[in-house]
DNA sequence: TTGTACGCGTTATCAA
DNA sequence: TTGATAACGCGTACAA
């Protein structure tokens, strides 16, 4: 019934051509409307689909687009997943997933996909890329967007991350905190760069200097991403004969580990230790974790539609698009009057 | 250079036909050494990749599986994902996301990707399907998997549910507690069935019956899978005259919810009430909420395996492969000798 | 307005 | 062992 019908069955069954059918199938202007009702019904009776393979080789597109993502690496990398999954269908494509967990595999995505004309376009995500790669794509004629990473020669959506690490700073100094330390990402995590680290120690230092702060390197350890590795930078930072009175974490999941570290040192969270995170994930909210809030939503958004602007149009040169961060205050800083319950007592068990 | 180069090129630059040529790059036995090294040069020298739309065209493969999942539900979901990912990465298959938000959406992928042949295979996540689409993948010949999810056609990989919540239930009465609340997920979370909510009902129903226990449907409410319904549920059971101390949660952010009520009314966690979810997520872990441990991984992993095997064997006939929770017991139903901080004072913020 | 033939890039068949 | 040629299913000039 439905399985394998070609345009021919339904041309023979029509009693017309393929090429009317093509045209019908594609509302070309030019068909007699009596022939076009033919064609119709012959379709609605076969219950017939173009081969989407078929129509992908002649027209040279697919239809898809591939996202390149470390997916395991961060809850951050899956909200913007959602949000670009949520992008790319609104806009009518399909979304094919390649995960990356090392160099290797980055590397392998990166040479191979353009060659093999699967997708009709690339959204990378939190990867840096090389001006070679970027080379081969251009040559391949593959558009391409960077989300959460930059390359001049690539439209690249990023959030200003000195910045948002300026402002965090900046906010734990003016709410009366004097010796602030820093938690920062791993540069290197799972062999690639993850240079966003870089902007935030550089914003964490200016609002230092602007206050007059010496910068002490005492007061800044460099974690990866995980809980785990946060909390224990975190214990390393507050049993230290000086102490910071806040912590500045890159990440959100490295901030629930040092609240998790305070709280078995017994620390007062806020009084004691403000603790302030950066991505804005959901887990944060839950946890009541002050935090740098990324525009997750509207840069994923932007970057699809500048994906699908540069597909219409291959000659767009690329655009930075740089995104404003904004501090949203909860449990782990705000001072807030009356509170329901003490957070001092902590909030995460083990 | 790299840009589009057929199978044609190659050939004429070996000196070799077509035939050859691609004789080489499916190394089929029949071809010479000495031009193999040619074709092969050829090959290298032009960095020729063969085009797999036009391969999967003739070869009636595409090399893609679909994964059919509600993405924006549940964080359990996302888990399911990230092992689907992985299974399917190992098998050399790329994964196009399909996400689905309503029931609209659900069929318009059950109905229109089989015909379309853009996958080889299909993983549908906790989602009910009808016999009807059944029927039509079959007729398709499409191979298809459910994962927490069942149909008596198609091979399915499920928890047992019934046995987890009788498994949680069970526990929680024999450690002494006399009333168990049961907060349900909704069994019609934007429109499609979650059946998975009548199973563990039914093992609470049992767990409670084999102890002598009256079945009260004061203590059974039904919410969505989120947190803020679990919350608002719990509040309804724990404001009653006679409250639970024990609460079973059909999901661990439900779970989430029911011990952000329980802080807020004053409740002891685990001494007033006890607490128990269901997934087994990586918050559940973070939060130290007990839950009923679903076998995320192994379930993803057999599923995609049987996948394969399916579309090895196309007549392979369908399986129902059960796999058993186990009880994860954390800090929201263990009596611990010495914790090193109170949970009374409660675990979530606002 | 409509039908025919060609091409997209590959694999597979079949002579040679 | 190899090369020519026919599919695969569709879109599209071009001719009618």
């Amino acid at each position: 019934m439905s399985m394998k019908h070609t345009i021919h069955d339904v041309a023979k069954l029509a009693g017309v051509g393929i090429g009317t059918v093509s045209r019908v199938l594609n509302n070309h202007p030019n068909v007699k409307p009596a022939t076009r009702e033919k064609v119709l019904a012959a379709i609605a009776q076969l219950h017939f689909k173009p081969n989407p393979i078929a129509r992908s080789m002649i027209l040279r597109r697919t239809g898809a687009l591939g996202v390149i993502i470390p997916f395991f690496t961060r809850p951050f990398h899956i909200e913007i997943l959602r949000a670009v999954q949520s992008a790319i269908d609104q806009a009518s494509y399909e979304l094919i997933l390649y995960n990356v967990e090392n160099n290797a595999q980055r590397d392998h995505y990166f040479t191979d996909l353009p060659m093999l004309h699967k997708v009709d376009g690339l959204c990378v995500i939190s990867l840096p890329i090389d001006d070679t790669v970027v080379f081969d794509l251009q040559h391949a004629k593959l558009p391409v967007v960077l989300i959460d990473a930059y390359n001049s020669h690539v439209t690249s959506l990023v959030v200003d991350n000195l910045g948002g690490a300026y402002q965090a700073t900046r906010y734990l100094l003016e709410h009366g905190h004097k010796r602030i330390g820093f938690i920062n990402g791993l540069l290197n995590e799972g062999n690639f760069k993850f240079s966003q680290a870089n902007d935030r120690l550089a914003g964490f230092r200016r609002a230092l200097a602007e206050c007059g702060i010496d910068y002490d390197p005492q007061l800044v350890r460099t974690s990866d991403w995980s809980r785990q590795s946060g909390k224990a930078a975190a214990i390393q930072l507050l049993t230290q004969p000086e102490p910071p009175d806040a912590i500045f974490a890159a990440s959100d999941v490295q901030a629930t580990g040092v609240v998790e570290a305070a709280r078995e040192l017994g620390r007062a969270i806020p009084r004691d230790l403000a603790i302030m995170g950066f991505d804005g994930i959901e887990l944060a909210e839950l946890l009541g974790i002050s935090t740098i809030q990324q525009p997750i939503q509207e840069m994923s958004r932007l970057g699809i539609q500048k994906l699908c602007e540069h597909m219409v149009n291959p000659d767009m040169p690329p655009e930075l698009i740089r995104l404003s961060t904004y501090l949203v205050e909860r449990q782990t800083t705000a001072q807030l009057p009356s509170l329901p319950y003490s957070l001092d007592s902590g909030i995460l068990p083990t």
